[in-house]
DNA sequence: AACATGAAAATTGGATCCAATAACCCTAGT
DNA sequence: ACTAGGGTTATTGGATCCAATTTTCATGTT
């Protein structure tokens, strides 16, 4: 397959920033472009480069790499360079049973606090996916769809874990989503999803919600499955 | 009340360390004497004092202090310094609903494949927290205790995530045990809970170590009220 | 005596320089 | 032609130096 190496400055912008926000700011930069797929799994990312990109020495870029690198967004080797940390892979399994655990918690804790608004915004982020066809933009629009629905929950650590988990996912799909046939099949669960939860049947919400996402994981792992088998 | 200052050199060793492995290493002993109470929480970290105890420049310590902000074992602020992070405070009544809902998924599927030896173990800590008077060694066999009943459970990114936690709950207890009455009573509950695991009452143990934890919340909860409150 | 102002010291962040190491290429030998 | 070896180059990590900012302390004024 024919990668082309883009040039860093096309993914992120090339204005320079002054040297005092140089961490933060290309902190920043790197973390969406890796979130959103800019930067796919596997680009080496260099710190000179970054540093003549941004107009600054080398010293704020190591920073902000050794930071992506503690939320393993990269991985840095010694004299090699950083990569950007491959996507989720062998432990999709895990991941995915991990995320029926949180997310029928938060559905559980915020079905009932709903209120009209909240309802109308996840039909809206429905109503968005079905004209959508960037993988970028679905992802993010599935991702602000399960959010809304947890989003009255109460308790925010759990809250906090789930947006991790679901930035995860919206990365993945980002790159494989044309490739594993998947598409218009989950928008029939989310409207039963956003039914349910409109009418307050918080059970029958749970287990939709349980399908859904089992449903992703099988589908993720037939989809790995097929590809380290080919 | 009277906080003595004492020397970083006395709590953290002070051999020299070849250079380039002077940050994983400095970061390695930071990490253990904070997770281990020997560095409180509010403690201020000098990256010059530091450098010159190991016998490297600032800058390995300057990317461990870094490494550790990621982890939010430490909190770095511009030109004033790094400070130990405070204690679960705020959201504890967060943390350990939500300890109660990993660690019970922990617990189901680790309970069918418990052998004797984990039961056996498990038993062990008990017995050592008998005799015990150490806090540092209560909170390390408190873990121990848990993660022996854990151990078996299939999804590895739960239990990585449950050790955070734990960690967590230990640093705190080394901290304040004293001063929250709380002490022999749960040792109640760790033979209970043992005892339903080597049972294989997987339903049982769910509920003793829910019970368990909710005791807990309630304690620290209140434990932290009273404190504020005066 | 108390407070405000200012200067000096302490401390961190960035820039530049040097060392160590790994990747790469080119050449020579089989 | 292909492989092995060596040397050059690229790249990261540490050391040192400088800039920016905050804190602290002293001094003067009210």
């Amino acid at each position: 397959m024919a990668e082309k190496p883009k040039l860093l400055s096309t993914v992120l912008g090339s204005e320079q920033v002054p040297p005092h926000l140089a961490r933060g700011v290309i902190e920043e930069r790197l973390r969406s472009a890796i979130l959103d797929g800019r930067l796919p799994p596997g680009t080496a990312v260099r710190q000179q480069e970054l540093a003549t990109l941004f107009g600054v020495s080398r010293m704020p870029v190591r920073e902000a790499l050794r930071q992506l690198e503690a939320q393993s967004l990269l991985q840095v080797v010694m004299h090699k360079g950083a990569v950007v940390a491959p996507l989720i892979g062998e432990d999709a399994v895990d991941t995915y049973a991990l995320r029926v655990l949180l997310e029928t918690e938060a559905l559980r804790q915020s079905i009932p606090l709903l209120d009209a608004d909240d309802i109308a915004l996840a039909r809206a982020y429905i109503r968005q996916l079905e004209s959508e066809t960037r993988h970028a933009e679905i992802g993010r629009l599935n991702r602000l769809f399960h959010m809304a629905l947890y989003s009255k929950a109460q308790n925010q650590k759990l809250l906090r874990m789930i947006e991790i988990e679901l930035n995860e996912e919206e990365r993945f799909l980002r790159f494989h989503l044309s490739s594993m046939g998947l598409g218009k099949l989950t928008q029939d669960d989310h409207i039963a999803l956003v039914d349910a939860a409109s009418d307050k049947l918080v059970d029958e919400a749970i287990e939709l919600l349980e399908e859904h996402l089992n449903h992703a994981a099988r589908t993720i792992r037939s989809y790995l499955d097929r590809q380290s088998g080919n």
